[in-house]
DNA sequence: GTTTGTGCAAACTGTTTGCAACTTC
DNA sequence: GAAGTTGCAAACAGTTTGCACAAAC
């Protein structure tokens, strides 16, 4: 992956500014998705503030340079977008979350297409559980 | 149904009151699940406070005599408990909820447990779409 | 009469917004 | 220098909580 972000920004009529290239950077770098607070509190060297934090969050989803992803609890999560379809797996213990790359809604969605008249649907999904970890120590 | 629920709150331990009643009675009327502020506002002529109904609704939902739902806004909604397992569509456009009886993902919650070791996997799903009265206005 | 529930007001949490100062282009 | 971005403080929305009073058992 590149570490340099601002001909991202630029593509996307964004302008370049250190807080949104830390942002960029730091969101790379995630292994999951991550909340508004932990990305503001992880950057807190570069004393962006945290509305900041969220104005530019909200403005890269919008655009669709990364995606917001709700996992079931009250915080705003956010992730670089991946070009493949994905779910997420939460842990009932840690809260860690890992991707699911297998889904099999579609023919689902179909059925429920015919049975209920709903077109274009899509579909919102995530999974819980106890990871192999968090099991392990019990 | 029954319209005297006076019984069921007293089999899971809760003092019988005049607001546990008509949020019940309201809530087994209800044709999708409600928010709290939804169900205050309906119960206005009862005169009670929104605190009283998110109190409630919460020890309700902790005893598991209804359920909590998160359908991807920032409302929690409550509805009675079924006893059969069972999802929820969203119209896009005028925000009526359906219920979808439908469910394929046991087997996928096998597949996913036997590749990530995730035990008890449970999933929470909402689908979306354009309900067939909205898609017919456009 | 002890336990539990209620109303009211105040607090709390995540997020948004108005505005003046400051960057970016 | 015009347009877009930032920091700060204040506002906002949904929900929770402390406390004195009241109802249920």
């Amino acid at each position: 992956m590149t570490n340099n972000y601002a001909p991202l920004l630029r593509q996307y009529g964004f302008k370049v500014t250190r807080a949104r290239l830390k942002l960029l950077e730091r969101l790379n770098r995630a292994t999951q998705p991550m909340t508004a607070q932990e990305l503001h509190a992880e950057l807190a060297d570069a004393k962006m503030d945290l509305a900041t934090v969220y104005r530019s969050l909200n403005k890269f989803a919008d655009a669709g340079l990364i995606a917001r992803v709700q996992l079931g609890d009250e915080f705003a999560r956010f992730e670089f977008v991946k070009h493949h379809h994905h779910h997420h797996i939460v842990c009932n213990s840690c809260g860690k979350v890992s991707e699911i790359e297998l889904c099999n809604l579609d023919a689902l969605s179909s059925e429920i297409a015919q049975k209920t008249g709903f077109r274009n649907i899509a579909h919102h999904v995530v999974f819980s559980g106890d990871c192999q970890d968090c099991a392990s120590k019990q």
